[in-house]
This record gives C-alpha cells, structure tokens and sequence, in this order.
DNA sequence: AATGAATGAGTTTTCATTCAT
DNA sequence: AATGAATGAAAACTCATTCAT
C-alpha cells in the first residue's frame, strides 16, 4: 500500500479515484451552471444529473450526497486559484508586486467564468452552516497562501511590522470579496479586472511599511 | 389624523400600525434568538411562535408570512445601526473619526449582541435570493451613511482625493464584514472590539491623502 | 310555556329570537354578497363580518357557527319561494297553470337577484355533506308544495295518471334547476325569464294526460 | 414516432404518457373509492396513496397535483360514458330509441358503481371553481353528442321540430341528473336502472312531434 | 350587546437518496 | 457501470371560534 492508497482510503473510499474519470468534471462542471442559471435552492440533483447528461443515479456513483457535490465544485474551481497563486508566490518578485499579481488574477479567472463568480460569490452562501464550514477548510489554503505574501512582505520591510497578519489578511480578502460580490450583484454590467489597480493601491497603501 | 397616521395607512395598511404593539418585538426578539441557536433552515415559524410566548397563528397577525418576518428582523436591528452612524456623523467631527468611531460603534452593537451577530453574519445570508434582495435595499441606507463620511473627508482634503469612493466603501464595508464574521466563526472567542483600533489604522491609511 | 317558546327551545334556544332583530338580516345578506363575489370557499367568517358591519365575535351571538349562516341563507330565502308557491296553489287555478306560474315566478325571482342566483345554483353547492342533507331538508319543503300540484293535475285528470310522481317532480326540478344553473354559468347574458314559457311546455306535454 | 407519439409529446409532456402504466389506472381508482367513502374534503392525498398501495410522492409522478387527479378522475369515468353513447349513436337506430338506450346505459354505469355515483353525482361537486369549470369542459363532450341525438330526431320528424334543443337539452340532462342525485342520496335503496324506462317515457314525451 | 385579538389544528408537495434491473 | 422509478419525511399558513373587556 502506496502513499496514494493511503489517501484514498483516508479521503473516502473508491469515490477519490473516479475524479479522473470523465463524468465526474462532467458532473461538476453540470452543477456550477445548474446552480448559476437556477439559484441554488432551485439546483436539484435530478437537474444537475440532466445537464450533465447523466441518470440521477449516477450522480451517486461520483459523489457521496449532494453535500458532497457543492463542497467538491468549491474544492475543483478553487484548485485553480490556489495553483495561479502558488505559481505568483514561487516568482522572484516582490511582496508588493505579489499581492497585486493576486488580486489581478483573482478578478481574471472570475470575471472569465460568470457562472463560477454568481456560484462562489452568491449562491453557494446560500448553503447550511456545516456546508460552509467544509467551504471554509477549502478555502483557508488559499488565504495561507496570502498569509505568506504578507510575512514576505513584512520581513522584506515592505509591509507594516506593527500591523496583525490575520486582520491585514482580512481586509485583502474582505475588500476583494466586497468588490466581486458588488459586480456580481450588479450583472457584470463593468469591468470588473480595470478596478484591479485601484484596489491594489488603496490596499497597499494601508499596509505599507 | 395627522401626518404619521396618513403614512401609516399608506405604508401597507393593518400590519404597520402594530409594529408599534408589543407583540412585534417579542416576535422579532424571538426569530434572533431562535435563528441564532438552530440556524435558518431549523428557524420554523412554530419555533418562533414558542418562544414569542404565542400561538403559531399569532405570528400572522404581525407579519405577512415568513419572508417578512426575516426582512422585519433585518430592518428591526438594522435600524439601530442606522441611527447610530447618523448621530456620529452629525457630530463636529473629522471624516477619519467618524470613520472611526463607525467602525468602533459597528463592532461594539455585534459585540453586544450575538445572537444578532450570528444572524446578521451567518444565518440569514441562507436566505434565498429574493430575501437577500430585499435585505441589500435595507443595508443600503446604512452604507450610504458611510458615503457620506467619505465624501467629507476628500472635501476636507483628509482622503485621498483619486480614491474611487465605491470602491473606498467596498473596502471598508468588505472588511468589517469579514473580520466579524471571522470572530462569529471562531464562535466569539476573542475580544471583537478590541480590533477595531487595529482595523481603523489599515483602513484609514489606504485612504489617507 | 306556550306554543312559541316550544319551539324556541327546540330549535336551538336564545337564538331564534333574534331572528327578528336587525343584525340577523344584516348578516343573512352580507352572507349572500360575500359567497357570490368571492365563492363558498372563499367566503370567511371574518368577511362576511365586515360586509354586514359586524364584529366577527357578533356574528356568534346570532348564528350558532358557520354552517348555521350557511343554512340560514338557504332557509330565508327558499322561505320567499315557498310562500310565493303557497300563494299560487290556493288561488283557483288549474295545475298546469299552476305548473307555469311556479316557474315563471321561480325563475323571476332568481333573475331579479343573480347575487342569490350564484349562491344558490353554484356556491352553496361546494358545502359538505351535511350542510348539503340540511339545506335539502329546506327544499323539501317546495318539493313537497310541487307534488301537490302534481296530485291535483292526476286527479283533475290533466296529468298522466300513470306517471310515478316521484319522477314527474325529479324532471320538473331538475330541468329547471339544469335551466337556472346554465343562465347562471353563462353570466345571466340572457333572459332567463324570457325562456320559462317554452320550458313549461316541454315539461307539461311529458306529463300531460 | 408515429402521429400518437407526437400528440403524446404536444399535449403535456411527461405525464401523459404515464396514463398507460398501471399505476395511473391504480391511482385513478384508488381515488374514487377514498372519495365515497371519506368524502371529498377528507380525501387527502395520502389516503389516495395509501389506497393506491403506493407512496405519497409516487402520485406526483403521475399526476401533476391534487386537482389533476380529481380531473383526471371525471375525464376517465366519463370517457366510459362518451363511448357508450358513441357506440350508441352509431347504430342505426331511431332518435328516441337512442334517447332511451343513452339514459338506460347512463343510469346502468352508474347503477354498477356505487363509489363512481357518490363521487360524480355529490362529491367532486364541492369541487372548486377552478376544478369545476375543467370538470365542465369534460362534461361538455358528452353534452355534444346528446345533442346530436336531438338534432336527429328533429331531422327525422320524430322530435317536436318548434322546441329549442338546448333547452330539451337540459331537461334531459337535469331530469336523468335529478333522478341519480336523488338515488344516491337515499343511499341506492332502490333499483335505479329500474327508473330509466319511466324517465324515457316522461322525456320522450315531452319532447315528441 | 358588541368587540376583535388570539388561538392552534391540519395537508399538500418537494426532492435527496435507494436499489432492482 | 448505469439507470430512473419509487420512496416518505417535513413545514408554512388559514380561518372558525372563543372570551376578556
């Protein structure tokens, strides 16, 4: 038994290794747009199992519960951001420029996948408390992340020494996240990515050293 | 009749004159509490009801149906936040200290409160969209009130006059949400007021001229 | 204890007196305007209240409950059709001429008030069981004035002395009341009085002798 | 597909073709017997279900709603009742004939089922207005084809060729609908069937040239 | 006599999940 | 692996009636 089968046993059983197979993106893919196009107390399994093409039956084959497709459309779509900002952070650049890099791309991907952005920033709010918690978990690898851009940042004397890392952390993510939510809320009627620069200096420049 | 009672019968007939009765407080007082300890989709009308000290039915002599109640709290609670800016920003002071104070005051009531705290943060952004509508209308006086604060402080020359003021206030607003909300999930266990000097510095200095 | 106050205990005590009172009227009426413009189920306690000017609680001080408004509307109106039946046997006439007045005045009294045409043909027919077996223990009354025209028509040798009785009155009633209720469904957009010539026909040459 | 299969399609998508599997008919009949023997407001879906020996969603699966089943109800019972008379009026055979071989089989349908009588002849009358305008539509059909009859038999000088056939119409229909009330309100204490002749006798008469 | 605020019982429908095929 | 018919639990809201004033 081989580090994988480790995980797979510890992360759920046989369902780890079908996310390779086609229908589970098809399935996850199938649910983003359900949810976006219907809300998401109107994205029923059956409907998801219809957009995707597949038995409602099937969907359990891929997928522990319901539950289980939400927290895993949350999971897949933020692999994304965590690997664009991992992929900033490994860049010989400074704390500054990382962090805009960050909010840049973080507009990029959402302003190119609406039905992603109405999902993330609307819809998947919608869901109970212990749903929100998983989405939580999810999404604290992606906040440790900023975190590391914010010590850099201070070490290099960038940033602030005197301000708390998690409170500065909040205001990035809170600032971005009231930026998104205030353009999705509004139908994407502006160009969400032009406001990136100016988010950029107001946050910067209350961080800096 | 006078001017209030001529409004009263315009606003939407039989139910607004009884906000002044007892029984609408008690009920609202009743959905926080009840929202707060079993979470928006265990928050029945019946466990409402119960812990109003009235009959199921009771609760329809007060509100349209259960939406209403939802929205009622909102207002009810929003209400007091309201008139608290209002006052802090009739007083002679600077923009940067009633910024401040906004902040400090805003913690202070959720603080205070957090049954409202785990409503307002947590449980009733469940609510589905046409709810979370309606909420928004209501949010909207309050950052409008922030609007206010900001425009006096560029005027004043004491914020940045190239600051975008939308997104001044986005920033503003998205990190008090989000470092509230941070302290409602880490189930109030450390001191939320206490941040807010803290939260003012990084807030006031991205918008200082 | 005379003769009266036998059947005011008999018929449901304190109540029957104040069939004479104004209100008791007032309420019959109400009931009549209400379960037309808003159909039986939509026919509550509480507007019907309003529409006769009464408290809801008023309405208990002179009916025992709803069912009993319901089938005081029936009685006090079928009263004025017995009567008027009554009024046309013990005038000196022969039975098919007494066969044509019944429905010419049946149908003139339903035309000249198509409030009571609709409740009677269409609403109170949506009540339960047993409103339904107390409101035919009302009709039973006409129904039995009708079969004395159908004595003296056999016995007079003008109607068919072969005929079931039973049958001849099922038919005149039930035509009539097909009649009255297709006038009623089409919106009394005809003359309803205007056709009781051409039905007594049909219906006198079925039972002529 | 041929011209069934499309028609199938076109006139209510999945549903419709549900009518063939057996647990349609199952639930159809299921309803009939839960509304004579509770009466039309105490038959609730579950009862249905539960008569039906399936699960309550599983009605949902066949019929839209509630009301659908009790339309669904008249239009088969009465597609019995339009077929006969077509098979009635396509022998060749003389109007009164037919006008007696039609209350004759009427009044044997449902002299041969005693739940069917109670429900169309008292029950599914406390119908809303809604349900009984569709019941109506259904009824309509079979009102059609009695006319037929009558536009025969004037044709062939058989029927009085000054009466107006709506109104002949009517009386045929009120008298055969008046006799069955009046039977099943007496709990079918007597032999209805037995009664068609005389009623044949009466109507054929009244109507003759 | 009159009021009207308060009561609380009762039912349709949805939809996540299962399991025989 | 895939299907999809069947399941059954769960909750908002109405309205006839009461009774303290």
């Amino acid at each position: 038994m081989n580090c994988h089968s480790y995980f797979r046993i510890f992360l759920g059983g046989d369902i780890v290794v079908k996310k390779d197979k086609p229908k589970y993106k098809q399935i996850i893919d199938a649910a983003v747009i359900v949810i976006a196009e219907n809300g998401y107390h109107q994205a029923q399994v059956s409907k998801i199992a219809k957009q995707a093409g597949v038995a409602d039956g099937t969907i359990y084959l891929y997928f522990k519960n319901k539950e289980d497709i939400l927290i895993s459309v949350f999971q897949e779509k933020m692999g994304v951001f965590v690997s664009k900002l991992e992929e900033i952070i490994s860049r010989d650049l400074s704390a500054p420029t990382k962090m805009g890099l960050m909010i840049e791309s973080h507009f990029e991907l959402l302003a190119g996948d609406t039905h992603l952005a109405i999902v993330t920033q609307l819809e998947l709010r919608q869901s109970n408390h212990e749903i929100r918690l998983k989405i939580n978990n999810v999404l604290r690898e992606y906040l440790k992340l900023m975190d590391e851009i914010l010590v850099k940042g201070i070490e290099d004397g960038e940033f602030d020494r005197t301000m708390d890392i998690r409170l500065a952390r909040q205001m990035v993510f809170g600032t971005m996240d009231e930026t998104i939510t205030t353009w999705v809320m509004n139908d994407h009627k502006y160009d969400l990515v032009e406001l990136a620069p100016q988010v950029q200096r107001l946050l910067l420049k209350g961080m800096q050293a």
